[in-house]
DNA sequence: CAAATCCGTTGGCAGTGCCAACGGTGAGCG
DNA sequence: CGCTCACCGTTGGCACTGCCAACGGATTTG
C-alpha cells in the first residue's frame, strides 16, 4: 500500500497510524496462529486462566475484552481441543466455571513463543528501547492514564 | 472492559495493546465524523485529492489504503454530496478522472477540525512530546524503517 | 495482432466487535 | 416469605471493515 505515498495529512493523524499498525500486527498475529492452528482470542483466554485460575466466562470475558456471547463458542473449541473444561460452578449455578488443564498450559507456552516471534517480527523496525517506549506511551493510552514513568526514558 | 485487570501477558503484548489503542482510537474518531454525516475514508480521499490533485479511483485508493472495490461506492456518495465529481479521464478511457470540489475543500477543512478535537480526546492521556514520540514510534513501526531521528526526541 | 496489464464495477466472504433477548439463577429488601 | 433487580450462559443477529474473484472494456507491451 506504500504509506510514504499517502496523504501527509493522513500519515500525521496519529488515529490513522493507530490503525493501521493495528492492521498490520493483526494480520501478523493472526498468521502465525493459524500456523498452529489458534486464534488470538485462545491465547488471551489462557493466559487468564493462568493468571487468574478457573472463573466464569463472564469474568473471563471482562478481563480480556471479549465480550460473553463470544466466549461461548472460544470455551466450546478450547474445551473440545482438551485445553478447558466447562464445569458448573457448584457455589452459583448461574455460572459455568471455566478451568484450565494441564495441555491447556502447555499450549499456553506454545502460543507464548509463536507471538513473542511474531512481536518481534512485528517491532522489528525499532530498536530495543524505542519498543520500550512505545509499549509504554501505548499502555498510558490504553489504561487512559497519565503515568509518566517515561520522562526520560 | 477495565484493562488494568487483564492478564499481564496481554497487557505487556505489543500487539494487543496496538490492537486496543486501534478499537478505542475507531470508535472515538468514528463517533466524531458521525456527528457531521462523515466517515473516516471521506477525510482519505478528500485529503489525498488536495494533496495530489485530480486522480484515477485506483490511484487514490493506492495512497490512502482503500480498496478499489470500495472507493466505488465512496466516490458515489462524495459526488451525491457535491464534494468530489467523477469524470472521465480523455487521456486513459479506463480511467475515472475524480476530482475535488470547492465544496470539497470546505468539507474537508471542516472534517480535519473535527479530526483535531478527536485527536486531542484520543490522545488526552499523553504530553505533547509523549505525542510526537508516539507519532513517530508508529510511523517508523508502519513504514518499515527505522529512521531513528528520535534517539532524544 | 496477441498477450498481458490496468481500470471500474459488482458481488461476495470472513473476521470482529457489538447488542438484544431469552430462561434460569442469585441477592437484596420489603 | 415474595418481589424485584441484577447476573449468568446462550442464541441469533447486525454493521463495519478489509479483502478477493471475476467481468467487460481499454491500454500497453512484445
Amino acid at each position: 500500500m506504500d504509506i510514504e505515498s499517502a496523504p501527509a495529512r493522513l500519515r500525521e493523524l496519529p488515529s490513522w497510524l493507530i490503525n493501521q499498525a493495528a492492521l498490520d500486527a493483526s494480520r501478523r498475529v493472526t498468521d502465525e496462529l493459524s500456523t498452529v492452528g489458534a486464534h488470538r482470542s485462545h491465547f488471551a483466554l489462557l493466559a487468564a486462566l493462568d493468571e487468574f485460575g478457573p472463573g466464569s466466562q463472564a469474568d473471563l470475558g471482562r478481563r480480556c475484552g471479549i465480550d460473553r456471547s463470544d466466549m461461548v463458542a472460544l470455551v466450546d473449541r478450547l474445551a473440545a481441543e482438551g485445553y478447558v473444561e466447562r464445569r458448573d460452578d457448584p457455589a452459583d449455578r448461574r455460572r459455568n466455571l471455566v478451568i484450565l488443564m494441564p495441555e491447556g498450559r502447555q499450549r499456553l507456552a506454545a502460543l507464548e513463543s509463536v507471538l513473542a516471534a511474531a512481536q518481534d517480527h512485528l517491532l522489528e523496525p525499532l530498536s530495543e528501547t524505542e519498543r520500550e517506549r512505545l509499549t509504554a506511551l501505548l499502555t498510558m493510552l490504553v489504561t487512559r492514564r497519565p503515568t509518566s514513568l517515561t520522562v526520560d526514558g
